[in-house]
DNA sequence: GAGCACTGC
């Protein structure tokens, strides 16, 4: 395998320095490209550039913002459940839910809110009479290990009186009383039970995140709660947005009434003590010129003047921090007098987990780690031993422009509650520091919080649902923070040019409610849906699981560029991306014999493929639902992908779902939008990036730094923009 | 020549 040749030669380089270490460390270290010394001269202390701060205070709701099990390679430090902070508050947290509609539940890392509560919320009979409690994560990896926690404790296996069920696993039967779901899948089930009527009390934890989908249920929650005044809501928060999730489920004429407490008869905020060390924050006394070059130093800064613990990192995407794990190792190596090793470490979502899992293993001894990190280490990774937090005091975050259609993807300041997440991640285990690289008044000027999702997402599927729902005045739907007023007319105006909407903004029966009921983009729903009069559907519906995986497909090494990059011209069709992946999809499942080496060696990637092979079949499981016949007749060898016929209809196929995404291929290469008036970029993941066309359509477009990137292209005519969607382009010309 | 993080009976 080319990638272990290559790790060898770097091991062979650096086998005089690490004569000591094990054959396999040395391939992690040569892997990872570290293992360095420090010097002993540097001798500046930390503290003298850096301005005092009190620290965070106990009592501050923000230091508490946690995930008790997000990191699913790490399960934490067993605690006694007697000896959990919750175990003390035990009875008067029953007597609130049972007396309140709604408690609102603050709790920090640790408390046991998420594997306790549940537990004594049946032991208190709220699972009676057949009924269950669901407790919902944001994260999939969060729902499975939390309830695989709980079926410990409770010493039932997963699936029996605990399960937990999430897309493609359900590990729930009818013996269940304790469910752990994601929000997104709750949100699903209420298509089919709009009054989520199995559940007694249904408790959203890790609110606080204001991730789409969390916010949608609360929505939908507070419409049930009316008709089921029954129903226990739970809403665990870990900030100072407490109060506003409580004022939204009671904002009555009751809550007006200020002789009542805060929620009056409706609601209860509950705050679970439990511990958090101190962490010491400091601030740079003059803003950072370069804050990489700043954070390089701070790194080095730690590392002579302060005592032993690891350090995390916090910096914003992947070539950031690839710059400074190699920073780190060369740096280190210009100091001499052998002491205390530095093991810089990166960690992003773009990292194999077998890459990923070098964070969580302890430091060699007399290692000092240093895992540099995006905000997947802000709340959906954890990871012990951090005593030291560098915060670079910026996030990349994701916008969508309603007036564009295109996403971008920019560094934005991070909000007080973020940079106080981070700097919770020193005081897990033991008192802890946290530098800000920047000053303490640029820190007075962030956000509160960082704005929800819901205000800065394409919002076409979360109305396709809502409707499907049966909230047609989705205007008025009561949402925790209103989205602008241009993303939902955006939304609509898409969802009416696919023909999901009618003239009144209703759902199409049946094409609205069956894209409604499809797990997938709505215009790929409509592809799928129309894909039997073009005569593609089985082609269409590898198509559609392929381009869900979003990029995921390849396997890409660094170093391995030209190997890789031949290894995808094998499945390269002409026409675009879209007949390449189902190139890919049929070559996996025919002569990959969806094998993992077979993947490895053309540079795929084998859980997403595996991915791509249940999406499918979820897809069509859906379709046949629909009485769509969906004939898997058409044996791939018969099926010349590339060939002028099957390869067309695709093409037109795809068309009728993604005409508002078009553009134009200019003399240099680049692309213009419809209108003229934006420059577009192929990807370089992208067939197109050096190929010739003409018309093209394209899934996604992107602005990162100064160019706009189309992702997943596909030649077309452009009269067929015009056979397909004539309204949509006769209103722009 | 390159993109933060999540997710769907």
């Amino acid at each position: 395998m080319a990638s272990q040749n290559d790790n060898h030669d770097v091991a062979q380089q650096l086998r005089p320095r690490c004569a000591l270490l094990s054959r396999h460390k040395l391939r992690r270290t040569a892997r990872q490209q570290v293992v360095v010394v420090r010097d002993h001269c540097v001798q500046r202390g930390v503290g003298e550039r850096w301005m005092k701060d009190g620290g965070i205070k106990e009592t501050d709701p923000l230091a508490m913002a946690d995930t008790d099990y997000a990191g699913s390679m790490l399960a934490s430090a067993y605690k006694p459940p007697s000896l959990l902070p919750i175990a003390k508050y035990r009875d008067k947290l029953l007597y609130t839910i049972e007396t309140f509609p709604v408690t609102v539940l603050i709790g920090q890392t640790g408390s046991g809110k998420t594997t306790q509560l549940p537990q004594y919320l049946e032991q208190a009979g709220w699972c009676d009479g057949g009924k269950v409690v669901a407790v919902t994560q944001p994260r999939r990896v969060a729902a499975t290990s939390v309830a695989t926690r709980v079926a410990e404790e409770v010493r039932c296996d997963i699936g029996q009186e605990v399960g937990y069920s999430i897309r493609f696993e359900d590990l729930t039967s009818e013996k269940t009383r304790i469910k752990f779901l994601t929000d997104g899948l709750l949100l699903r089930e209420a298509l089919v039970d709009p009054l989520l009527s199995r559940y007694s009390v249904i408790m959203v934890d890790e609110a606080h995140e204001r991730s789409l989908s969390t916010d949608i249920l609360l929505g939908v929650l507070k419409k049930i709660r009316k008709k089921r005044p029954e129903l226990r809501i739970v809403v665990s928060s870990a900030t100072l947005q407490a109060e506003d999730f409580l004022n939204f489920f009671t904002d009555t004429a009751e809550a007006h009434d200020t002789s009542s407490p805060p929620g009056g008869s409706q609601g209860r905020i509950f705050h679970l003590g439990g511990r958090m060390y101190p962490v010491d924050i400091q601030y740079l006394e003059q803003p950072a010129e370069d804050y990489v070059e700043r954070t390089l130093k701070t790194v080095f800064d730690i590392h002579s003047t302060e005592a032993e613990g690891d350090i995390l990192v916090f910096l914003t995407g992947r070539e950031e921090i690839d710059h400074v794990v190699e920073e780190i190792a060369t740096r280190s190596q210009e100091l001499h007098h052998q002491s205390q090793k530095l093991q810089p470490l990166p960690l992003y979502a773009g990292l194999s987990s077998d890459q990923q899992m070098y964070v969580f293993e302890p430091a060699t001894p007399n290692t000092r780690k240093v895992v540099v990190a995006t905000n997947i280490a802000e709340a959906s990774v954890t990871i012990d031993g951090i005593v030291y937090v560098i915060d670079c005091g910026y996030v990349k975050l994701r916008a969508y422009s309603p007036s564009t259609g295109i996403e971008t993807l920019t560094a934005t300041p991070v909000s007080k509650a973020s940079a106080t997440q981070r700097a919770g991640r020193a005081g897990r285990t033991k008192p802890g520091k946290c530098f800000r690289i920047y000053t303490s008044s640029d820190y007075a000027t962030l956000h509160e919080a960082t704005p929800p999702e819901v205000q800065r997402s394409n919002l076409a599927p979360i109305i396709l649902q809502l409707k499907a729902l049966g909230i047609d005045n989705v205007a008025r739907f009561d949402f925790l923070t209103s989205p602008p007023a241009e993303l939902m007319v955006r939304a609509l105006e898409l969802l009416y040019s696919l023909g999901a909407l009618d003239d009144y903004a209703r759902l199409t029966k049946p094409l609205g409610s069956r894209m409604a009921e499809l797990s997938i983009e709505p215009f790929m729903a409509k592809v799928l849906l129309v894909a039997p009069e073009f005569g593609c559907l089985s082609e269409m519906l590898s198509i559609a699981a392929m381009a869900s995986l979003q990029g995921a497909v390849w396997f890409s090494h660094d170093g391995e560029k030209k190997a890789s990059e031949s290894a995808r011209r094998k499945f390269a069709a002409e026409e675009g991306d879209h007949l390449t992946l189902l190139n890919v999809y049929q070559a996996f499942i025919t002569k990959g014999k969806k094998d993992a080496g077979w993947c490895r060696n053309n540079y795929l990637n084998f859980k997403s493929m595996t991915r791509a092979v249940s999406i499918r079949n979820q897809l069509r499981r859906y379709l046949e639902r629909f009485g769509i016949d969906v004939s898997e007749s058409l044996a791939p060898s018969a099926l010349r992908v590339g060939g002028p016929d099957i390869g067309e209809k695709i093409r037109r196929c795809l068309t009728t779902g993604l005409f508002s995404q078009a553009a134009r291929m200019q003399p240099d290469g680049t692309f213009k939008t419809v209108n003229g008036g934006t420059t577009l970029h192929a990807h370089p993941s992208s067939l197109m990036f050096n190929r010739k066309a003409d018309w093209v359509i394209f899934q996604e477009a992107m602005e990162t730094g100064t160019k706009i990137f189309i992702r997943d292209v596909t030649k077309i005519e452009k009269a067929w923009l015009l056979e397909y969607a004539p309204s949509f382009y006769k209103v722009k010309q």
